[in-house]
DNA sequence: CATTGCTGTTAGTATATGCTAATTTCCAAC
DNA sequence: GTTGGAAATTAGCATATACTAACAGCAATG
């Protein structure tokens, strides 16, 4: 398992995340999600295939090697880790630790890893809720888009491609749509395209791309704010 | 000021490492420090003074502009910073902090160093001593290779070219050659070329290149073993 | 003064990473 | 089955970082 470099992280940890989200892993997304040339990852994918880190199926998609899937979760792991620190430690709002923890993934030894998780109580869970490689979140967690209006449901997680945008993880915040958080989920607009839901902390509405990618528990009428502080 | 590469950031930090200990900066000595054929520094030291962030002297010295110093500054303080906090915090031994500390320097962003600064108390001195940019060792503070026989000293500072080798550090650790520790100083001999101590934790030799790069501070005889745990 | 040797510099390469423009492949829809 | 558009690929190029080999410049030394 040797080092790679930042590039190859990158693009292992992106396949990883795309695996774990069940869409298809293919070179544009790569493309889009990083925001680089299709050239580019072409010949990104070129290298990591000759250093055995993907496969190329004949339809082109792109599979993790064992090492790949290894050193992917590695990386992931390291992230989650980062965040939790971060956010945890630190007090870095939960909102924007994403792009601090994107530097630090990728200068952390095994020793650092290591003694941070001892530190931190080995967490199971990012502050997005992202669970930990080895970690999965409960079997009875569905998308916000397949909840039913009059459920209540608490925030599980919120997917790792909203993270990217900052603002729109400060909106979520605002309205406290947060790992943990419970809301009542008042209708759901076809016109609209969006959901709106009534929390303590008052109204939001998201729009059903955003619902899509958050995901929740539903919370049985009786057990209602049990869990909330 | 502009975000520079792990590699220009390596050169800065050692050309600013090269200022503070007095040695004079030249190519060789960066390719030396940093195991680079002299060529490559050439290049790259050619496009650092296009990037405005040193110049070159007419006797070949190296100077850091303005700009490459406040980067410089920066930089160290990450290190540091990171130092403290793998030893102090994830108790990772001080000995070994160095060289995961130099992974971490280049991926702090500023919100990180902040919060990073504010949760470690603002310290003003690294595990070795090393004082943070704008913070000065006391000014008593002389070389172990200046210390008479007889004197007893307390450890300032480990130079940080000793941080370089692990191996060493362990012994220095072994023999509790660290800040904050006494030693007596018993002899120094020019035909061993080494330095006899003995503190309360045993007798230990150090060769005459090693005492010149660890930083002391003469006890007064009457203070003795005062600051000892 | 000539030689030795360190330092710096040039020349010639290599690799990873990036780009644009152009071309090919291929599926899917008509 | 032809065609249209997305995806992949190729060609051509640029930059940062690395190397070795060869050479130049200068100072100290015999």
């Amino acid at each position: 398992m040797t080092e790679h470099s930042k590039v190859i992280e990158e693009y292992l940890l992106t396949l990883y995340k795309l695996n774990r989200a069940g869409e298809p892993a293919k070179a544009v997304t790569i493309a889009n999600r990083l925001d680089t040339s299709p050239p580019t990852v072409h010949a990104t994918i070129l290298r990591m295939q000759r250093d055995g880190l993907v496969n190329v199926t004949k339809t082109k998609e792109l599979a993790l090697t064992k090492e790949g899937q290894s050193i992917a979760e590695d990386i992931a792991y390291r992230h989650n880790l980062s965040e939790y620190f971060l956010c945890n430690t630190l007090g870095i709002p939960w909102y924007e630790v994403h792009q601090h923890a994107h530097l630090l993934e990728h200068a952390m030894t095994p020793m650092v890893v290591e003694k941070l998780a001892e530190f931190l109580g080995k967490p199971e869970f990012c502050p997005h809720g992202t669970p930990m490689p080895g970690t999965e979140l409960p079997e009875n967690t569905i998308t916000l888009m397949e909840a039913r209006p009059g459920m209540t449901v608490e925030v599980a997680m919120i997917g790792e491609v909203l993270e990217d945008s900052v603002d729109l993880m400060k909106i979520l915040h605002e309205h406290k749509v947060m790992p943990g958080k419970q809301h009542k989920v008042i209708e759901k607009t076809e016109v609209m395209r969006s959901i709106s839901l009534e929390s303590k902390d008052g109204p939001s509405s998201l729009p059903f791309h955003v619902a899509e990618k958050i995901f929740v528990i539903e919370i049985p009428k009786d057990k209602k704010r049990s869990i909330q502080p």
